[in-house]
Formats: structure tokens, sequence, C-alpha cells
DNA sequence: GATGAATGAGGTTTCATTCAT
DNA sequence: AATGAATGAAACCTCATTCAT
């Protein structure tokens, strides 16, 4: 991560703005973007109202920056899960894992996330909402080529549409986050995979 | 509770409440609750500003009724679809094919009860959101109980909790209509119900 | 000026309207476009913020209605000073007398006026500026008419372009007026167009 | 009043403070004193924002600097203009031809000079206002006795009071500046002071 | 002495809600 | 009972000014 190394005052600029945003995501994951106010970032984030605009040009564009950059570590954590495997159940496995720990580590992330990627999103003026889509449909798409490679190799059977697969795998293990999330009791932390491998795996009819 | 027949002046008042919640559907699908003003909800309608405000009592009130009439509407069909069959199979067909028609006949609501059902509402303080999410969990352990006695009548392999094979069930068929929905030329509609059947049937793995 | 019967409504908009506009010229003309907030306006015309809102979409159009309406009156009154009369010198008079006359009833706008048609008017998106500075050489157009036809008929000497002659017959009423408005015990307010004909028409050089 | 050489740390200092005088008169001129930040005249003189308040207290002393200086260096050019003959007719051109240089070599300036001088100055909170105000006067008194002297004289015929003519006279110059400024196909640069001689010398009328 | 990051008062504007007619 | 004019709290954002380094 260190590249050059930064001034002091450089590295007092990116503890700031990190903070800023760190803030402003507790809040807009907290009460939504609408319901939060620049004032009340700036007084939680122990910052003068000016000061955030000089990091943020707008509301706006603070809740891209906070979106953008956690969307490109999700991205990047998620490639790598893919990547870290040649075996198409060991790279199903590692994407379970991967999420979850995304999920654990960054649960106010998760829910704006969820917002901007497969809920409703009018609060953006368009770009960012499809860059992000864009996105995971790239991510779906890598996905859809492990059960794609699976099938050439014969592990898996063709039993639908490769890219239809990669939506009902990930749609579900989201599901079970989303699920634990609102109601802990009801379900477990489904930190073992095997539970969404099985159901995918196994085939529920019995002939 | 009283059924004697309404009057002229209690249909007619009846009649005013839907006009002014089709429209304030309308308008906020389109645009999102923040982005609607009540003078724009009363000008489309073709009411005036204080007509609004003597069938709802404010802005969330509105809203929550809208939400509320129609996430009735839609666990009733619901419901009503999977009590249509005896046949396990036949009932997740039927579930199917149910939230594939609401899904088409409400595409305005859908987006709505995606951002309420899926853990995303800060619009609301509170309240509805527990609401619905509490039936949702009921139609979820509906779904769910026909996979327990689907595994009782050995008609299903006992592969996961049938909860959670309810959650990745349902979150699949929602996750090819929001991927239809976003980009329609990605996939088709999922009006067969065989292609996710398959996915939960035939089982991945090649043994 | 009564064309249609207003309703009272229509009656009690319109006097709230010119309300705000002549609370609004006087703090303008006192203190300068950018050193009166909407608020101030608000507060002592005695509406709420929005009301000003209602009649005037922001503060520019606030600005740009009170020009408008103002030098749109000035015009007018300037085009029928000059048509009532055929006698040149009769014009030239006229021209004085109304001059002052509206210089008088409207010291407030006085001030605007000669900021927008003279001075320099960075405040306003153009448009305005443009517009009324079209109507102000319009007008200068007819009062060289007068010289030059004054020139045609033999009652006038050719001395120097008639436009030219226009500007400097104008500019010298306005000085007149400012300098009276400025130290009003260094020269009586030019109430006898005489003093002013005189300079022009005499001629200084004894020759 | 201390004539002793100034120190070259003191001829620095007075370079900076020409250069952001010299900085800040072009971009008020440009853009007006209120559509100007203290930010955009420190990055445009390339000075922190600082030093500009080592020099000036605030925006408005910077402001009254600019003008109190240049209207200095103009009513010393129109004093000298005046000085530099004994003909009443070579004083009269003399002081057009000062007013066409200083015109046309601070155009920048012009425009706010006219702003200020012409009674238009919201932007001062007073003071500078009544001294600028009190040096044009002596200048128009200066311009009086020469039209006094004249008279005197018997070169010029009494046909108005002097100080009458002597406003009369320099509205007309200014206007013949401004005319030219807005619409420079309208009307030559008046660099001939002969068109403005003729206008007061020769008399419109025919008798 | 110079710097420029930080401040926060104050500006414009919106919009949910009230209430006299 | 319906209306919609009026309200004003509160949002976003700018920029003159200060002061620690």
């Amino acid at each position: 991560m260190k590249n050059t190394p930064l001034s002091r005052r450089e590295r007092q600029k990116q503890r700031q703005r990190r903070e800023i945003i760190s803030t402003a995501l507790a809040l807009f994951s907290e009460k939504g973007y609408h319901n939060v106010s620049m004032h009340e970032i700036a007084e939680k984030a122990e910052f003068a109202i000016g000061t955030l605009y000089k990091f943020f040009s707008n509301k706006e564009d603070l809740y891209k920056a906070i979106v953008t950059e956690q969307s490109e570590k999700f991205h990047e954590t998620m490639d790598t899960a893919l990547a870290a495997a040649d075996d198409e159940i060991e790279q199903l496995q590692n994407y379970i894992r991967a999420k979850n720990t995304i999920f654990q580590e960054n649960l106010a992330f998760v829910r704006l996330y969820v917002a901007e990627s497969r809920g409703v999103s009018y609060n953006l003026k368009a770009g960012l909402d499809v860059e992000m889509r864009g996105k995971y449909y790239d991510l779906l798409s890598k996905l859809a080529a492990v059960f794609e490679t699976g099938m050439e190799n014969r592990r898996f059977k063709k039993i639908a549409d490769p890219y239809h697969l990669a939506v009902a795998f990930d749609s579900t293990i989201i599901s079970f986050h989303l699920l634990w999330l609102d109601a802990p009791e009801k379900s477990a932390f489904p930190d073992n995979p095997d539970e969404i491998l099985n159901i995918f795996f196994k085939g529920l009819i019995n002939q």
C-alpha cells in the first residue's frame, strides 16, 4: 500500500478523509442518505462543516466516495477469492467465505451496497449506479465461468444455464446474510459454506 | 368489521383514497420517497394538498399505507398460491408463478417492496418495517413447510434445513426478477418455473 | 389599467406582489443587491420566506421583476413625453420634465436603474442587462430623431451628429439629477428645463 | 512623508502590494466585487491567502485601496491637464484628451470608478464614498472655474451657471466613453475633442 | 514572515404541514 | 368538507477571516 512516502501533511489529510468517510458511512448506514445532514456528519466527525467541503465538493460526492471506495475493496476481494483456487468447488467455497468476511467486517456498508446494487437507488444521479452494476455483473460473470468450467470438466452436471446458477448462488448467500442481520435468532450465520453448497450440489429430488 | 353496505359518501371516500395511493405509488416508485413532494402527489392526483392530509396524517403515513396495502395483497396472493395444491412440487411451481404474476403486475410496487423487505428501509421510522418483515418471515415459514413436508413424504431429499432452502429458493426467484428488471437483455424473464426448479431439484454434483 | 375585473383573490395577490417588490426595491436601493438577504426582505415585508418564493422563483427573479417593471414604466413615460408634441423644442422640454418627474417619484429605483443601464451590472446573469440597454438605446434613438428632424426643419443648426447630441443631452439631465441627489445644496433641482436647454441651445462661444 | 530611500525589504513589500491590487482590480472589474473571492485573488496573484491579510485587513479594505489609489492617479492627471494651459479652450481640450487617455489606459478601473463616482456604491460602508465624491466635486469646481474665467474674459457667453456647464460637459464626455464601451459599433471613440466641443460651443438654435 | 487548513456565520432555497376561508 | 396560501424549520453550501505551524 505504501507507494511513495507521504509527507506528514499528506498523511494527516488522508487520515481526516478516512475519518469523514467512516463517520458518514456510519450515519448513512444507520439512517439513510436523506436523513443525514452534512451538519450532522461534520459534528459527529468533529470537523467544521467547511472542512467537509474541502474534501468533498458536495454531499453526493461524499456519498459516491464511500460507495466507490468500498465497492472497489469488495470487488478486489471477491476477484482474489475466485482466483485463489483452480478447483471449482474450492472456488465456490472461497467465494462464500470471502463474502462472509466482507459482510462481517463491513456491516455498515453492506446496507448501502445492497441498496445500491440490488435495491432501488433513486438517490444518486445515475452514473455511480451504472458503474457499480457493471462491476457486479462482471463478478457474476466470473462466478458463472466457474460453473461453466466445472460443467466442461464434468465435475458439475448441466442442470441450468451457468449465469443463472451464478445468480441463484450469489443471491442465496446474500439472503442468508440479510436474514441473519435481520433476525440472528432465526438462523446461524452461515460461517460454514457447506450448508449453501449442499443446497446447490446435492439435488433436492429423490428419484 | 362493519359489513353494512357503504354509503355513497363512504364509497367515494374509498375511491379517493385509492386514487391518492395509486398516484403516490407511481411517483415514489419512479423517483424515490425523498424526491417526491406532497405537492407533486396532490397535483398529479388532482386533489388539493389539504385533502391529502385528510386521508393521511403525514407523508410517512401515506407511504406506510401504500406499503401495507400492497403487501397485504401480495401475501394473500402468495398464501393462496401455496394453498392451491397439495403436491409439493406443484406448490413450488405455483409459488414461482404467483411471484411472477405479482412482479409483472406491480412493477412499480416491487421496487418499494424489495427495498422494504430486503432490509434497506431507512425511509421509515421503524414500525412498518417490523410488521412487514414479520409477514415476510411467515411466508418463508410456509414455504419452508412445503419443503419439510416434502422431505417427510420422501419426495425431497434432506439436503439442507427446510427454512434455509426456503430462503435460497425465494431469493433466487427475486434475483431473477431483479436481474431481468435491471437488464432485460441479460436474461429472459423466468416465465417458465422449470429453470429455477432444476437448479434446486437436480443437484449440481456429478457423483 | 383595469382590463378584466379581477377576483378578490387575484387582487390580493397583486397587492402582495407589489408589497414584496416595493420592499425589495427599498432595500436593494438602500444597501445593494448583494447586501440584502431574502430573509431580510421577507421580514420587512412581513411575509414568511416561503411566500416570497411563491411569487418569485429566486432572488434574481425578484430583482429582475423590479427592474423590468420599473423600466417599462419609465420607457412608456418617456415615449409618451416625446410623442406629446410636434414642436422639437417642446419635445425636449417634455423630455426633461418627464425625466424630472420620474426621477422624483422613483428615487429608490433611480439608483438601481442607473446602476443597470449605465453602470456596471455583474450581478445579473446577462439577459436583463441586454434587454434594458436595448430599450435605452431605443429611447436615445428617438431623442436623436427629434434633433435630426429639428435640423431638417432648420430649427436646429447641424452642430453635431444627432445621436451624439442625444447622448450629451440625456447624460446632462441625469448628471443634474445625480448631482442634486448627492448634494442638494450644490445645485437646485433642475425643475425648470430652461437651464439645460440654454446650455445646448445658445452656444458657448462668443464670435 | 519619510523620503529616505526605501530598504530592499520595503520596496519588495510595495511591489507585492501593487501586485495584489492589480490582480484584484482586474478581477473586480471583470466580475464585480461580490463575485470575486479572496481565495480567487490570492490564487491569481500567487500569494497565500494569509499574505493578503497582511496587506489589507479585510476585503473591503483591499477594495478601498484600489479605488483610492486609482482615484488619486486620476485626479492628479486631470488637475495637471487643466493646469497645463492658460487658454480656456485649450484647457477644455486638454480635459477631454486627459480623460480619454485615462479611460483607455484604465478600462478596468473605469468600470469601478463610474460605479463609485456616479452614486451607485453600495459596496462600501460609506466613507470612501464621501472622500471620492469630494475629490470629484473639486475637479468639477476647477472645470467650472475654467468656464467662469472664460466668461469673465468674454471668450464664453454667459449661457448658464459655470458649475452647471461643468457638470454637463463632464457628463457628456463620460457618456461618450460609456457608450463606446457598451457598443463600440454605435459610435467612434471620441478621440478628437472637437465633436464634444462643438456641442457646447456652437449653439443648437438657429436664430 | 509567510502559509493555507480550518472555521462557522450566514446565504439561498425547499417542502411538509397548518388553518382561515 | 375541501381548498391552497402561508408558514418557517431546516437543508445545502460559500467564503471572509483566523491562527498554528
